[in-house]
DNA sequence: CCAATAGTGTCTATCAGACATTATCTA
DNA sequence: TAGATAATGTCTGATAGACACTATTGG
C-alpha cells in the first residue's frame, strides 16, 4: 500500500488513526443579524486564513468530545455557552490537505452581551455577520460546516425555540421572533408565534419592561427545559 | 501528566489520537417486530460478547467515514442498506476499557428479504428482536447506543417515512402503518396515515397486490425522495 | 352467508395564517 | 395629539383524531 501524505498518527499496534478534532460553530444574535465566530489562525496548517473555533482532541485534558467543545469555546470567549449541541462528524481524506482528518462538529449558542467583552479585546477573534463568513475564504471545510449549523438550525426554528439561547438572558418577543424570521427566512405572523410560546408555557416573565419607541415590550427569559421542547406543529417553511 | 492505559496511538509528532471507530445500528421490521443486527465478537476486545456489525475506519481502503460504515455493513449482510443516516458521535475515556476512544455511529435500515438469506448462513450474525438486545448484556456502550437509535427512529416515524426503508421493497399500508405505531408505541388512526402519505405522494403504486386474510393490499414502493419528505404536522405521541 | 382485512366518508378539534383592532409608551 | 411599537380578537383553512361505514377477498 503506498504511503500517503496524511495527518494521520501511527502506532506500535499497526493501527494508523486519523488526527481527531471539534468545530463548534457559536451563533449569536446582535443588531438584527446572525453572527458566528470566527478566528484567525496565526500559525499552523491554513495559517492567515479565519477558521472555527475549534481544537484537537486532548485525551489528557478532556474526559469526552464535548468537553473539548467546551474548552475551546471557552478558550475564544471566556464563557461557556448555554447551547451545545452535537452536528455531524465529518472525516475524509480530502477535507485537510495534510490526509485523512474526522472533525466532530457542534451547534452553540450564546447571548451576544454574554461575551461581547472578551471578544472585543481580543483581535483574532471575531463575530463575523453570516452573509460575510459566506463570502470568506475560509480553513479547510469550515465554510460548509457553517452551512449545516446554519440549515439545522433553520430547521429547529420551525418546531423549537432553541435559538432563544442565541439572545441575551432577558429578551422581547419581538426580538425572539425576528430571530427566527431571520433562520427561517420569511415573516412569521406575530399571532402564531406568540400562541404557540404562550400555548407551551416555555418563557418566564420577568415583570420587567423595555422601552424603545412606543409600547413598552414585555422581557422573558428561557425556561431550562425550553430547549428539549418540540412543537407537534412546524411553521411553515418558506 | 500519568499514563493511562489507553487504545490512543502514539505519533513522532507528539499528538495522540484516540481509536476511531464506527457503528451501525442495522434495523429491520419482520414478522411484526423490530430487529437489530448484532455480531458475536469472538476475539479482541468484549471477547464473546454481541455487538454492533462496527469497526475501526481504515484510512487506507476508506474514503470518508460513511464508506467504513457501508463497508461493515456489507461484510455483515453482503448488501447496501438503502438508508444510512448518521446518528451521533460518542468519544470517552470511560466507554473502552482500554481507555479513550471515539465511535461514530449510524442508523441504518434495511428490508428483511434483502439479507435474510445471508444472515441466515452466517453464525456469527444474528437478528435480534429489540426487546431481547435490550436485555442482553451487550459489548462497550452498544446498548446505549441502539437506545439513541431508537429513540431517533421514533421521532423519525412522527414526520416522515423514513422508517420504510426497514420494510421489503413492496409493502402494504398496513405494514408501514404497524411498524410506525411499533415505533411511536401508539396506534394510529388508519385514516390519518393514509391521508398523509396520499397527500404527500411519497409512494408508487405498482398495481400489485398481496392476498391474505381478507381483502388484497395494495402493494406500494418507496419514492426515491421521500426518506428526506418531512410532513408540517406530527403525528401524535404517546 | 360469515369472517377478515382493505379502504373511504365525514365530523370534530386544534392550531397556523391573515389581518384588523386595541393598548401603552414618547415627543 | 401623532407616531411608534406591543399585545389581542377573531375569522379562515389545513390537517390529525375518532369512528362508522363500504369494498373485496376466501371459505
Amino acid at each position: 500500500m503506498n504511503k500517503r501524505a496524511s495527518s494521520a498518527r501511527s502506532t506500535r499496534h499497526g493501527i494508523e488513526t486519523p488526527l481527531l478534532t471539534v468545530d463548534p460553530v457559536l451563533f449569536t444574535y446582535h443588531e438584527k443579524s446572525l453572527k458566528v465566530l470566527l478566528v484567525h489562525r496565526s500559525s499552523g496548517p491554513e495559517e492567515g486564513r479565519w477558521g472555527l473555533p475549534g481544537g484537537i482532541v486532548d485525551i489528557d485534558m478532556d474526559d469526552d468530545i464535548e468537553a473539548t467543545a467546551r474548552r475551546k469555546l471557552v478558550e475564544k470567549t471566556s464563557v461557556q455557552p448555554p447551547y451545545l449541541d452535537q452536528l455531524e462528524t465529518i472525516g475524509n481524506r480530502a477535507r485537510d490537505p495534510r490526509g485523512w482528518s474526522v472533525t466532530v462538529c457542534y451547534t452553540a449558542l450564546i447571548g451576544h452581551q454574554a461575551c461581547a467583552r472578551h471578544v472585543d479585546t481580543v483581535s483574532d477573534v471575531r463575530w463575523v455577520e453570516l452573509g460575510a463568513a459566506g463570502r470568506m475564504k475560509l480553513a479547510f471545510d469550515h465554510r460548509e460546516i457553517i452551512d449545516i449549523a446554519r440549515e439545522r438550525l433553520r430547521q429547529r426554528a420551525l418546531y423549537s425555540i432553541s435559538p432563544g439561547y442565541a439572545l441575551d438572558e432577558e429578551f422581547t418577543l419581538a426580538e425572539l421572533q425576528h430571530l427566527h424570521e431571520l433562520l427561517i427566512g420569511k415573516t412569521i405572523q406575530k399571532r402564531s408565534f406568540r400562541r404557540r410560546i404562550e400555548q407551551a408555557d416555555l418563557l418566564i416573565d420577568t415583570g420587567k419592561k423595555r422601552r424603545e419607541g412606543g409600547r413598552p415590550a414585555a422581557l422573558y427569559r428561557l425556561k431550562p427545559a425550553s430547549s428539549g421542547y418540540r412543537f407537534v406543529r412546524n411553521l411553515e417553511a418558506p
